[in-house]
DNA sequence: CGACCGGTTGATAAGAGTCAACATCCGTGG
DNA sequence: CCACGGATGTTGACTCTTATCAACCGGTCG
């Protein structure tokens, strides 16, 4: 990839790897399409229903992405982390299918629907990135479907603890653990307290140890029984991969 | 979209309208490309874990789209009807991450892997509607998530039966039922059994009548009501509508 | 201090799964 | 043409997981 000497250093597109195949005169050809935003913790991105004029990648922090049924119920969908795209749904759509809201300070980039389009009508190499990362995406959308449609309450709680694990090697002990226990059950088609049965269970049987926010794995080996399927088949990461 | 006058009038391309922005002998040039092949009912297009060497158009049929966990469960992702592309996540991965199984005699094109990608290169404006299919691809699974995540039985069942129907306005007093139960059950995450009673139900309050692969709705207010949310929010269809 | 929020735990209820028997449909071959 | 056999679908009795409701704990912040 082409080091991105341009202005806005940290440019969007040069963050969400989607420039890998354009020289430098192309990559400085988006500048000034960015808009810059931050959002403190319970804040939105944007809101499901609303009008999609714009696409965002993700800077910093991390974002729950969910949808709600008209009665309230809400289904956590995925959480977005640093570098990934939010709102690209809104690139086919005239609204946004589902709300993006931050969990953590987040600092966003945003470019108009319109400018992105052009963007990508321009760039034939940009648009092939956006495939992959689609795929990423429906990849991730897949694996959440696995895990409610056909595992049972700790199945699904270990494989989301495993779904923290950074898919590199080694990892800090002390992962941070986003999520309230009311939106890993949000997530997971469980109840809170039924999330907070199976982690006990969990912390008993010296599995885990959580903090507030933080989780540590003892035994990931026990772990991945627990979900009920090789660790050849763990899926890269929960959180997107974009 | 211009209509394509190449040899093979109704080649891959046209029918999952993919060229709308390509000149005609644009389209043209990916004569030859096109593999054609046909499946009985039972037959693969392709199984999960095999090297993905080509996507696929279904040209007439309608196949199953499932995933497997090691032990054996498996979860039905999707149906594919005529027009859909299948296998397109083999575009980005070197396996399919699930198979596609014919459900009716079925009739696809298919395209090498490398040939897809020069394709894509050669011709952004193809690439634009393929991420159009992809975000289409992404909507199904994330309705399929929020029914899995967060409707009862009877809910998923009603859900599951609204989406059989067409999206245009009117349709055949009966609707075409291509899964079995079991596959129904393995779609919505729930047992055969429980399936059959739910549809059982339905029936004695003259909601829908049964017969071996066919459907008919009496009542779609009422199957409407029995999903749990209104109309509007819907999911167009489950089956792909690319 | 006291209210609130997130998390935990217990008792109980409801929903869906399990196991088993039986009914139906359909193709096949006598 | 009919009888059989297997696959598909239905129903019942019972079990078990998970949801529900309620109480309680410990921290944090006015």
């Amino acid at each position: 990839m082409v080091p991105c000497e341009c202005e806005v250093a940290d440019c969007l597109l040069c963050e969400a790897r989607l420039l890998s195949g354009l020289a430098e005169e192309q990559v400085c050809s988006v500048r000034g399409l960015i808009l810059r935003e931050t959002r403190a913790p319970g804040e939105f991105v944007f809101h499901q229903g609303s009008a999609s004029r714009h696409l965002y990648v993700l800077k910093t922090g991390c974002v729950k992405l969910a949808a709600a049924l008209p009665d309230g119920r809400e289904q956590v969908l995925g959480i977005g982390v640093e570098g990934n795209l939010l709102g690209f749904e809104g690139f086919s759509q005239e609204v946004y299918p589902y709300s993006a809201q931050a969990l953590t300070p987040v600092h966003v980039c945003g470019v108009r629907r319109a400018d992105m389009t052009r963007i990508l009508t321009g760039n034939p190499q940009v648009t092939l990135d956006v495939v992959r990362v689609l795929n990423a995406e429906l990849e991730r959308s897949k694996a959440l479907i696995m895990d409610l449609g056909l595992r049972t309450a700790p199945e699904r709680v270990a494989s989301f603890l495993l779904s923290l694990v950074p898919p590199g090697r080694t990892w800090e002990r002390e992962l941070p653990l986003p999520l309230k226990r009311r939106e890993i059950a949000e997530m997971l088609g469980l109840r809170e307290e039924t999330v907070s049965r199976v982690m006990a269970g969990l912390r008993r049987e010296r599995v885990i140890r959580t903090r507030q926010g933080c989780l540590q794995i003892l035994s990931l080996d026990r772990l991945r029984e627990l979900a009920g399927f090789a660790p050849a088949d763990v899926p890269a990461s929960r959180f997107a991969t974009a």
